[in-house]
Parts: C-alpha cells; sequence; structure tokens
DNA sequence: GCAATCTGATTGCTTTGTTAAGTAAATTTT
DNA sequence: AAAATTTACTTAACAAAGCAATCAGATTGC
C-alpha cells in the first residue's frame, strides 16, 4: 500500500488551497449573509446572461435539486427570476437582476482586492501559470475514464 | 463593477478542477460506502499519525463540527480510536486502526491507478508544476488579511 | 484560591449535498 | 399518431456542512 502523501495528491491540494484562498472570501460573504454557493451562482448569470438551470448548475458546480431549492428562496429574495422557455416548456431561464447585479457591485470592489492581494502576495505570473493548468484540467471534454 | 471571469476566478476555478479530478474517485469510493471525507481523515490520520481533532480537522479541511460527528460513527466502525490526552483531558487523541489501515489498503491500487491515470492524461511535468503551485498557496502561514 | 478568560470538543439548528423517485414536456420508434 | 424513451426539472428523504451557542478542562490575573 503505498498512497501519495496527501500534499502531492491532486483532489487534497486543491481542496487545501481552495480554503486557503476561500477563506477572506468567506468573511467578506458572511457579511452580506449570502452564501458561497449563491455567490457563485449570481456569478455565472452575469458572466453568462441568461441560462437553463442544468448549464447554470454545471458553471456553478451544483447539482440540480441543490440549484433548484436555491433558485427558489433566491427568487423569493429578489436576486433573480425564472421564466419557462416558450420553445421548449420543459427549460426554465434562469435570469439575474437588478437586485442581484446589486450583490455584485456591493462586494465588487473588495472581492477586487482580495484577488489583487493575492496576486501581489503569490506572483502575478505564477497566478496566471496556475489559473491556466487548472483551466486545462477542467477541460470540458470527457472524464478520464480509466475503468473499462 | 468588473469581477474577473469565473475561469480566471481562482476560488472557482480551483472548484471546477476539483469536480473533475473528483469524478473518478467518487465512484471508486461509492462502491466501498466511505465517504469523500472520511477517506480524506484516514489518509491524513495514516500520514501523520496519531493527533488531536483540532489539528486533524485542518489536515483533513473539516470543521470541527463536523469533524466531530465523522469520529463518533468511524470509531463505531472501527476505523479509528480516540482517546483523551492524559495531560490535557480537553484534547481527544485519534488514532488509526487496522481496520482503518486496511480501507486504505483496499484502494490503494485503484487509486494510484487512478492517479497514475490522470499523469499520463494532463502531463507529468504539467503535474508536478501544478502540485508546487498549490503547496505554495497553501502555505501554512498567515492569510492574506486585507482588511485592517 | 477564585474569578475571568481561553481552548478543545460537542450539540442544536438551518442550509446544502446526495440519491432516488416523480412529473411534465419533448423526441424517437414503430 | 400512439407508445416508449429521453430530457429538464422538481420533490422527498436523509446524511453532511456550516454557523452559533454551549460545556468542560486548562490558564491567567488578581
Amino acid at each position: 500500500m503505498s498512497l501519495r502523501r496527501t500534499d502531492r495528491s491532486l483532489p487534497i491540494a486543491l481542496l487545501r488551497a481552495r480554503e486557503t484562498v476561500m477563506a477572506p472570501i468567506r468573511v467578506m460573504l458572511s457579511q452580506s449573509g449570502i452564501s458561497e454557493q449563491k455567490w457563485r451562482v449570481i456569478r455565472v448569470l452575469e458572466e453568462a446572461g441568461p441560462m437553463e438551470q442544468t448549464a447554470l448548475a454545471k458553471e456553478a458546480c451544483l447539482l440540480l435539486p441543490s440549484l433548484t431549492r436555491m433558485l427558489q428562496s433566491m427568487e423569493e429574495e429578489g436576486l433573480l427570476t425564472r421564466a419557462s422557455d416558450a420553445r421548449d416548456r420543459r427549460k426554465s431561464i434562469v435570469k439575474i437582476t437588478a437586485a442581484g447585479r446589486k450583490v455584485l457591485s456591493d462586494h465588487s470592489d473588495e472581492s477586487t482586492a482580495l484577488a489583487a492581494a493575492l496576486e501581489r502576495r503569490f506572483g502575478a505570473q505564477k497566478l496566471e501559470t496556475l489559473l491556466d493548468l487548472l483551466d486545462e484540467l477542467t477541460e470540458r471534454d470527457a472524464p478520464p475514464h480509466t475503468d473499462e
């Protein structure tokens, strides 16, 4: 039995790195009572525009049942709207509202400052390299698939 | 308001990358009914030896309350033991058992194979670079701390 | 030596994750 | 076109995460 050292295990290393990076962001978000997940949802919506839930779930790294529940409360809070697609009435199109955008803009400066602080601490060049590697790893293609 | 593109946001990029990497591992673990979190706990315990819960929580990226509850069931399952420290009876020292080690060895081969497959797909050199960057980012030192 | 504070772990409550089942609308098959 | 299948989302049920409050054992100040 010879498992990798945990700090050379990619899943664990990714998780630890994320915890480090998220710590100050969690502080920021907790002040306005918005969860990490809701923050991701509105960021994706703002970036990608109105979209259906399945795509949104994928982009925001959430499972559809979790998303369904969250969207219900977020709709009640007025952060977004849902409307069923005219062409395909199974689909519901989610769209960010002005109030949703306001949540983003309320935290925009601080969020940018945090990102800048990280960039200073870690190095702009390294950050670019890291992001490139992560994007490449994530590659929206087929999964590794070794067991067959 | 100018937030980064989500794929250039480190927290989101880390999360998406992790989801990609974890997918096949989740398949492996689900077959033996062990959760991702328990897997991390026994890996850390095996690697670092007996340790108190606060340190274990940090290494395994869990909050103490979550860990407390997990340890209760893992102790019942015989994967580990808890004993209160003689010197400081607030602390409880967690130690992996033979049964706990067996869970690791049961998945050792497959786990190694998955890691190897990833290495082939992604490139050994890139993987090394990525792990180095992640380790450096995680750096067990003070957090960024910009708000003061 | 006792009150106040700090630390490590636990418990309670709400939200989220997870799996499975269910519903409704589209698509495919025959 | 009716039946069967697939797709998109929802609901349900239960485990786990996350946060706040609590408890017990140590430490510190007086």
